[in-house]
DNA sequence: ATCATTTACGTAAACGTTTACGTAGATTCG
DNA sequence: CGAATCTACGTAAACGTTTACGTAAATGAT
């Protein structure tokens, strides 16, 4: 039924060693020995076993991709940039979708276990005691992408949240803002949501504005959750003029919940957000953002799992300015 | 080095027969033994390998998904829905990012074909002969998502587009809209190009309007296209009171030079979009367009691929009504 | 008590590939 | 010319797992 390697030296009049040796681009042949024995593996339609070749030891060249939903714009564009870099160097990818709470993570490690993965990248947002120590557990390398690990010691690729968040924040108090308004993640997400949150809080405090909690609300970096913070702020008649979402959904949120209730942007409200995914793009108006670079935070983490490297690799983050901010009105 | 099956076996006193009856849940073994093996297993970490199980006959459990960019809205989605469906059944997924001309399948069939996956999902919008051919030498269920074969006889999961366009065309008109703008795909793309073109068509035919070649245009599905086209448009001096564009993001592009052009949507122009993707939603306004169940389209793919069954699985598209059309004023 | 059936094992072979090592022939060098 | 080296092969074993088949012991039926 199947072609094996068998059929093609019986065919070719050769040992299985030198089919295997033509096969792997090794020496010791003849070019006429080569010649049959490419036609043949033409004529009988041969393809190489890659489960019989990682049996006997040679690399699997797969790795698997922990993503918490794969249908996000962001985790679709740090996706393209791992499977992109996978691609140049002849691995594939297994995409695992975590779901947001990460909670089928541990079923993907042992599935990916069983296939011989040769590495992990993880950027499944939380990580529990739990997976952190099957990931250990597993001897083989990961890589964390845009977080970094709750437990163990994995490298990861991402960039400074804090002081990304700093920049946004310091963009709006230089257009004159002093009333700013921040929706965040949990705080006990110690990369999106804690850290991007007193970035916040160090720039308003280097100009030694108050903090009003009444300006402070967390979502879960969803359009949905966006709408639903914003929509909140103006039904408590909070006031300020600038808002800090700390993911482009949620800012897009915002940006809806703003143009449902006349709120104009941004001559009434400036906006930023965080990522620069394609939403920050499509938005009414262009929305202003700092970017990670997704694409290439996905190629690096590739490029990390497969070789080994620095610990930390930090990306750098930049602002995007579109047409969201304007400076406030004296 | 690696813990196999024969380590279990030796520490728990057994042979590797009954540790592979215990590890599969086979019969054959009484209570104690199994306590004996489980415990072995448990110690010393043991994890079957996937690969030795594939060579001696045992399915891979693992499919490969070839989309054109799987970082698109669209894509995404799809990827989503099979990924969930797969998880739910036991198998993994390979994701392959073909690039918008699906340039790069070639390579990723013979990697796939190496892998020996039990099947292929393909969602990589046009086809050439050589793919086709490629795919049906490979011997194993290929099913087409969201398109359907330019060659050979694979079955396929769709929405009907043809009636689809139609029936996004009709909603313009019975809003009283008779000169309406179109923004499909390359008329050579056979589904999402052609049919669309020719479901807008009948319905301007069916209400006897002629069709004005000035209001046609043809662009690439994204969101930049659909910004030129419109802009396009207006510097044509087109008249015309309503628009379909054939892809949310081409869509939310119109709307973006609607904006910045000061066309009110939908007081001056209502508009219409085809997915009903993320894009739709967070648009501003709130974009009405024709759904395409993308997630449950993936879901029926992923289904079909592993079990045989019907060769067309037509989905219903359903039009999703928000703010981005009024009637026109008389 | 005897025979038939069932249960709980273990052995050996298969799966498709890679490669270390051995052999024969050809070529080169002293 | 003989010895050393290189080239072009082929053989056999390894890799980790599954399972058909055989055997011994236990159980149930007559």
């Amino acid at each position: 039924m199947a072609i094996t390697i068998k059929d093609v030296a019986k065919k070719a009049n050769v040992s299985i060693a030198t089919v295997s040796r033509i096969v792997n681009n090794q020496s010791g042949y003849s070019s006429g020995t080569k010649e049959k024995v490419l036609k043949a593996i033409k004529e009988l339609g041969y393809s190489p076993n890659a489960l019989a070749r990682g049996l006997v030891g040679q690399p699997t060249r797969t790795i698997g991709v922990l993503l918490p939903n794969v249908s996000s714009l962001f985790a679709g564009k740090l996706l393209e940039g791992i499977e992109d870099e996978a691609k140049e160097n002849g691995y594939s990818v297994v995409v695992c979708n975590t779901g947001t709470q990460g909670l089928r993570a541990m079923g993907y490690l042992d599935m990916l276990n069983e296939k011989r993965v040769e590495g992990i990248i993880y950027g499944s947002g939380d990580m529990t005691k739990d997976q952190g120590d099957k990931l250990s557990a597993l001897n083989i390398p990961v890589v964390m992408v845009a977080t970094k690990p709750a437990y163990g010691h994995f490298p990861y690729v991402k960039v400074n949240d804090k002081k990304a968040a700093f920049d946004a924040t310091r963009c709006l108090l230089d257009h004159g803002h002093t009333r700013i308004a921040f929706i965040g993640g949990q705080l006990e997400d110690p990369i999106a949501g804690r850290p991007r949150y007193e970035g916040f809080i160090q720039a308003m405090n280097e100009r030694d504005l108050p903090i009003d909690e009444s300006l402070i609300k967390f979502g879960d970096f969803s359009f949905n959750s966006g709408k639903e913070m914003m929509t909140e702020f103006v039904e408590e008649g909070a006031s300020f003029t600038a808002l800090f979402a700390t993911s482009d959904e949620m800012a897009v949120g915002v940006l809806h919940a703003a143009y449902e209730k006349g709120i104009r942007v941004p001559d009434d409200l400036s906006v930023i957000g965080y990522d620069n995914t394609l939403a920050s793009e499509m938005a009414i108006p262009p929305l202003t953002t700092v970017a990670q670079p997704l694409y290439e935070m996905g190629q690096k983490a590739f490029q990390r799992v497969i070789k080994t490297g620095a610990t930390q690799i930090e990306m750098k983050h930049h602002m995007v300015e579109r047409e969201t901010v304007k400076s406030r009105r004296t």
